[in-house]
Formats: structure tokens, C-alpha cells, sequence
RNA sequence: GUGGUUAUAGCUCAGUUGGUUAGAGCAUCGGUUUGUGGUACCGAGGGUCGUGGGUUCGAGUCCCAUUAGCCACCCCA
């Protein structure tokens, strides 16, 4: 009896969910355009080529694939028992589920390019795949709220995309956020300084584990790699360095010579600046250690956290320079973030952050007393339906408790009666299912009630 | 992909060292009430205990396998 028909981590969603979702998505989508974004929306379905070469390795893992049609397998010459698992994929799947927006986004832009005046401000909201193993809040279909500009270096635009994050949170009401701020620069500069057996993903992932395991496995972890005992007491020093920005910014540098470095430095001070003159009400957090595993990344890098909550982010962004050149256009530098619908909403459920007001509910509902007087109250519910109310009428004529009943879960308003009685004297039986009250009105009465009604809300 | 953990009614869970016919609450349906919901009371239906095998006179309980869920890691929204 115990059949699981659903596929885990591929959600369903009640009304009172979508009533939810919907509850963020018009706040989110209100910020957006506030900010400039106008609305795309593109394939879920992408060639397997674009979206293979952008995540990197670990990315690359968790894309679905989709088979091709026809016996494909026949048709390569492959040896099934030496190629690997991912030797065969390239040979019978050529299409996969989109794994973000952001890709998607740069195959549009290129094939739209005559189209669009730059700098182009788009916003997506859609479903993402990731064929990841799920738990709470990570799901293997969930819906991304992506906005990007493309066509800019400014570093306004990274001022601009903090900013709207700062609103939509503020909208939200989510206190406890904090944004994290990084720049890929700063990493990589510190990385190209050091002798380590370990490339910059390696090096960076490492990195990012030191709010988990603490800074000293970390350093563990370093010197495992080869890291001089010298670096990595460099290493711990920065990590544990407490001060404001400025002390944090010479320390660093007076370290570290190094190009890469000192530009990652100018840039997060120019944003910093900025950010300080708006005054967010988003806490806003400097973190080196922030990494981010997507490879495209070559500037600033954010990502939002919960201060009491520890189910991963619930947005993360940052600027790529090179992500168009897999479509034959160069030099287009493009900033993004992107909010997660699903992780959002378990946030605020656990806060208690949906208005109250948030419920399934009805205006009216006819009683239905059998064939004799089921058209008048069709009649009725035809005109309270033109008026602009949601009407229904119990579709059997079973027992008026059983009916009301239903009303009663059903959240609904006014229960309307219609039986011989009120056919005879041409009137309705009105009840207030809030309060039980219950009179003998006329349908042009009872429309007069509503107007009324409505101008009070 | 790696590790841990769980699986009993539609849902949430009891079920003793292995021992008669596997229980409760909620939900559903019926009744008190065939023109009056929420509350109350009474009653009913619903389970080959995830699946397959084993140990035993006897298995929901012990062992093995398998599947699925959950959690953590990796990584991410």
C-alpha cells in the first residue's frame, strides 16, 4: 500500500502553497521592474552542449540528460565495458534540463543581440533541474528568480543588485539576512601568491568550507596540500584578522603583492562606498571565504544567507565576463543574482512571515435543494458571478447539513437558500457563516449588501 | 556520488524479553438532526505491519537482501 508515486525532490504544490508562492513572487516581481528588469522567459529544455563547460566539474554532475530518440546506442561505436559513464552520455544525450537561468539567458541574448539595447536589464522567473540528492531545502527542481544585466562593467550594477536584494528581503520582512559580499579577484590573488599542489576550484572550495569545519582543519587541510608553514600562517592570520575594512584591505596587501589582488580590492571598496551612502537595512558582510562553486564567476560574488538557518543560501550571484563567448560574443561583461522561490518560502514559514490573510476562500455557495429550484438559484449565481464574486453551488441536493458542512471547510462567506419558501416570496435565505446570522433578503437587496461591502475593503 | 537513520490505517504515531483476533488520535462515512455548519455524544469502514527471503512451534518485533523516505557530507537556490 506503501507506493511512493512521486519522484523525490520534484515537488507538487496545494493552493495554499501556490497562495504562498504567489505571496513572493508579486514582491519579488514588484522589485524587479521597480529596478528596471523587464520580463524573458526561455527553454527548460537546452542542447546538452551549452550547459556542459559552464558549471564545472562538480556542476557538470548534476545535470539531467535526456536521451536521444531512436536506438542512438547502436549507432556509436562505443565499447560499453571501457568507455565511462560520461564518455557514454556524449554519445546518446544531446539535450539536457536547464540547470540555471543564467546560462539560458546568455544563449538568448546572443541569437537576440539586434534586438537588444545594451545594457539590457532582464528578470526570469522559472524552474531550474539539478539532479542532486535531495534533503530540506534542496530540491532537484526548484524555481529560480534571476535578474541580470549584461552589457556593463560598471560596478553600479553590483551596487544596484545589492540594493534590490536589500528591498525584496526588507518586503519580505526577513530580518537575520546577511548578504555576503566577495570578489573572485581577492581569492585568486591570494591563491596565485601561494605554492599549493591544489588548482584555484580546489583551492576556493577548500576555502569555503571554514565556516563548517573552523579555520584551523581548514589550515589542516592547506598544508596537507603542500601549503609552507610560512603561507599558512599567512592564511590563518587573514582568515581571524578582526578590524574594520580598511585594516583588513592593508593587512591583506602589505602581505600580498599582486595585480589581481589590488583590482579585487579597488572594486569591493567602490562598492562598499556606494552601499554605505544608500544605508540598506540588510546587514552586509565582507567574507573572503565566500567561494561559490559556479566556474563562470570572474568579479564580485554575493550570496545571502539566514543568520539562524543553516540550509544553504537563498541567493547567489555574481559577474561573469566570459559567459556569451560560448556563443560566439566577446567581450559582454554581465552581473546577476538570483532568489530561490522554494528556500524563501520554507524561510518564511518558519518565521511566520505569510500575511494571515492567506486562505482559500469563496464569496458564496448555494444550497441546492433539488430540481424544483436549482435553475433560480443557477439564475442567481450566474449574475453574483457577472458581479464579479466567486460562486459556486453544491452540485447534489443530499442533506442541507452535509452542504453546509462542506461550506463550513470550504471557507466560504455567505451560504445562499433557496427552497419552496423563498421561490414563493421571490426572496433569498442569506447566511454569514462567521457569525451565523442568517436573513430573508431580496437578490437586489443582497447586491446592494456586496457593493457596499466592497467599498468597505 | 559518500555516510547515517527510518519504514505499522488516508495522516501523526503506540505496539513490552518474539506469544491469542495489531491499537489510539486526527481524517472519512453514518446516526442523534430529511431546512441549518463550526461544538458535543454514539457507531462504522479502513492494515497480508515497504517488498523478498531466512531463523523459530510461533515474527510487526530477531537476521540477510532489496526498495523508498528522511538527515548529514560534497555542492548549491
Amino acid at each position: 500500500m506503501k507506493t511512493n508515486f512521486s519522484l523525490s525532490g520534484i515537488p507538487d504544490f496545494s493552493s495554499f502553497d501556490i497562495q504562498k508562492r504567489d505571496y513572493v513572487l508579486s514582491i519579488i516581481k514588484k522589485h524587479f521592474i521597480a529596478f528596471g528588469f523587464s520580463p524573458i522567459s526561455t527553454a527548460l529544455i537546452e542542447k546538452r552542449s551549452n550547459l556542459f563547460g559552464s558549471y564545472g566539474e562538480d556542476g557538470e554532475k548534476l545535470i539531467f540528460q535526456i536521451l536521444k530518440s531512436g536506438d542512438y546506442l547502436s549507432k556509436t561505436n562505443c565499447d560499453l565495458k571501457k568507455i565511462t559513464s560520461n564518455e557514454l552520455s556524449e554519445n546518446i544525450s544531446d539535450k539536457a534540463l536547464r540547470y540555471d537561468l543564467t546560462v539560458s539567458f546568455a544563449r538568448f541574448f546572443s541569437q537576440n543581440q539586434s534586438d537588444i539595447n545594451l545594457p539590457f536589464r532582464r528578470y526570469e522567473i522559472g524552474p531550474v533541474f539539478r539532479a542532486d540528492r535531495p534533503q530540506k531545502g534542496r530540491l532537484r527542481q526548484f524555481t529560480q528568480c534571476d535578474a541580470d544585466i549584461i552589457g556593463s562593467k560598471s560596478l553600479l550594477l553590483e551596487v544596484d543588485l545589492i540594493s534590490l536584494i536589500d528591498s525584496v528581503l526588507t518586503s519580505l520582512k526577513l530580518n537575520n539576512m546577511v548578504i555576503k559580499i566577495s570578489n573572485r579577484k581577492i581569492l585568486e590573488g591570494i591563491f596565485q601568491s601561494l605554492s599549493i599542489n591544489l588548482n584555484f576550484s580546489q583551492f576556493s572550495t577548500t576555502i569555503d568550507k571554514l565556516d563548517k569545519i573552523g579555520l584551523n582543519k581548514v589550515c589542516d587541510l592547506l598544508s596537507s596540500h603542500g601549503l609552507p608553514v610560512s603561507q599558512v600562517k599567512l592564511i590563518k592570520n587573514i582568515f581571524s584578522f578582526e578590524g574594520t575594512y580598511q585594516d583588513k584591505k592593508t593587512y591583506v596587501l602589505s602581505n600580498f603583492n599582486n595585480k589581481n589582488l589590488k583590482l579585487g580590492f579597488d572594486e569591493i571598496s567602490f562598492i562598499f562606498s556606494q552601499i554605505d551612502a544608500l544605508k540598506l537595512k540588510t546587514h552586509i558582510n565582507l567574507d573572503f571565504s565566500l567561494a561559490r562553486g559556479l566556474d563562470y564567476y570572474t568579479g564580485s560574488i554575493f550570496e545571502v544567507v539566514s543568520s539562524d538557518n543553516n540550509f544553504g543560501s537563498i541567493c547567489g550571484g555574481g559577474r561573469y565576463d566570459q559567459l556569451t563567448e560560448k556563443f560566439n560574443i566577446n567581450n559582454i561583461s554581465g552581473v546577476g543574482m538570483s532568489f530561490g522561490l522554494d528556500r524563501l518560502c520554507i524561510l518564511l514559514d518558519e518565521f511566520n512571515l505569510f500575511p494571515n490573510k492567506i486562505a482559500f476562500s469563496l464569496d458564496y455557495m448555494f444550497i441546492n435543494f433539488g430540481e424544483e429550484t436549482v435553475s433560480l438559484s443557477q439564475y442567481y449565481m450566474q449574475k453574483l458571478r457577472m458581479l464579479g464574486a466567486s460562486v459556486e453551488i453544491y452540485p447534489e441536493a443530499v442533506k442541507i447539513n452535509k452542504q453546509l458542512s462542506y461550506a463550513n471547510k470550504r471557507g466560504v462567506k455567505f451560504v445562499i437558500m433557496i427552497g419552496e419558501e423563498e421561490a414563493k416570496k421571490q426572496q433569498l435565505s442569506v447566511k454569514n457563516m462567521i457569525d451565523g446570522s442568517q436573513e430573508l433578503i431580496s437578490f437586489e437587496t443582497l447586491i446592494k449588501k456586496m457593493e457596499f461591502g466592497e467599498k468597505k475593503n
